[in-house]
DNA sequence: CTGGCTCAGTGGCCTAGCCAATAGGACAAT
DNA sequence: ATTGTCCTATTGGCTAGGCCACTGAGCCAG
């Protein structure tokens, strides 16, 4: 009954626009080029690569979105300044163990600053979101829930509320190294409810459009959080 | 001489995939999709959405790389969990523009919690690479110079100081932004002195141990840099 | 109940082609 | 000399239509 160990290795399916991202993405730090270089014309590319040009579309699409290339219309592709270090960063954290407090202390650097803003910038749709993230999570938990989806819900209707595009894309970058540690955190008996209690203070400071308490709120919700990381560490 | 703020918004012209892409993201909110429905078969929604197969594809791609959707050969498609936060990056995609005020916050948010870190755990290795860098940026701006390098070595042995890979790695993801304002700060006329002023005060901070010291100087020291993002954009 | 088979539905990828935007050169007007 | 206009080659944007590969469900023989 012990499958829990993978035995084949599941072997992942790559679409062809993947494996093209991936050789573009590694012919460009090959060749050295640098922000600004162009990319062959698609249709030589695509030859190239031996890919049809729809694919190769695909392909930099996909890095497009990631952030390494600008497609322009009737001039060419060109490859964009970063385009280096990108999301390869979960994997370093996580090879390295145990980073729980390095997780949380950029959660902490993170959010206190997105919730500031927030407070400083929603609109009433956002808060009507953080609302709603709010009931969803209190219904959850009167359920017997843990209330996790709501948790992320909640950050994540805080994130947007702060309209900063660049805090929120860091956030994504580490998101799923929080979601392990919300896992945890909400699994304490009472922390749910002491959960809860922290996002409506930070709502209320949010809604009340100050900076300084929504702050000092998400601080201290963090920090609670971090309680966790610290029993796990001693364990 | 003055294009410096571009006059007209820059009209930016979206891809046809990233408006089907948006319409999608929208859809699957307004209508309440869950992690694990389906969406219709590619040929259906196309036709629906007015699109090619094709179009239709490249925006599935980019729903897929940002973590929206899930594309299933032979299956369908199905929507993931975490559709919430990241739909904002969608419209990430677009904004082309305007990402200075952004960059100022994000650095503020990373660096006062780094120089906090900073001052509880610096090494005297560390210390000894602060001073070096404040020697340099002095030195620089003694010979006329505007101490861009002494600069960049300052916050990197400073982030380097606060001994948090994860906190280094998203500011080194940021770090080419950072750069680009930088250049422009010091580039205003007694402003490497003022830069410097505020580094010597950081680096006092941390070599005292007082993490509450060194954020509050690191956080003036950012807000100084910001005036020339007001300026420019005033302007 | 198990394993193999078929089949309908669905995505993966391709070919071929036209449309639209851009950059850059030629050339006229100033 | 400089500026503005036009033309054109180049390049990406998008479509149409088609074939292949994969998946899941139902059926059937063992």
């Amino acid at each position: 009954m012990s499958e829990s160990s993978s035995f084949p290795p599941r072997l992942l399916r790559t679409r062809l626009y993947e494996q093209v991202a991936g050789q573009i993405s590694t012919w460009i730090d090959d060749n050295g080029l640098r922000a600004g270089d162009k990319l062959p014309p698609e249709r030589e590319l695509a030859q190239r690569l031996g890919v049809s040009r729809a694919t190769l579309s695909q392909a930099l699409v996909a890095l497009e979105v990631v952030g390494v290339v600008e497609v322009r219309h009737g001039d060419g592709t060109v490859v964009t300044a970063r385009h280096q270090t990108s999301s390869r960063i979960v994997e370093a954290i996580r090879s390295h163990a145990d980073r729980l407090p390095e997780i949380i202390e950029t959660r902490d650097a993170l959010e206190t600053k997105i919730a500031a803003l927030a407070a400083v910038r929603r609109t009433d749709d956002d808060l009507a979101r953080i609302d709603d993230a709010l009931a969803s999570m209190a219904a959850d938990i009167e359920a017997g829930g843990r209330g996790v989806e709501g948790d992320e819900r909640f950050h994540g209707a805080v994130t947007a509320a702060s309209h900063s595009l660049l805090l929120a894309r860091l956030m994504d970058e580490i998101g799923d190294l929080i979601k392990e540690t919300r896992l945890e955190s909400l699994g304490q008996p009472g922390r749910p409810q002491d959960s809860l209690a922290g996002h409506r203070a930070i709502a209320e400071a949010i809604r009340a459009g100050d900076p300084a308490a929504a702050a000092e709120a998400m601080h201290a919700h963090v920090a609670m959080v971090s309680d966790v990381a610290l029993i796990r560490e001693a364990q």
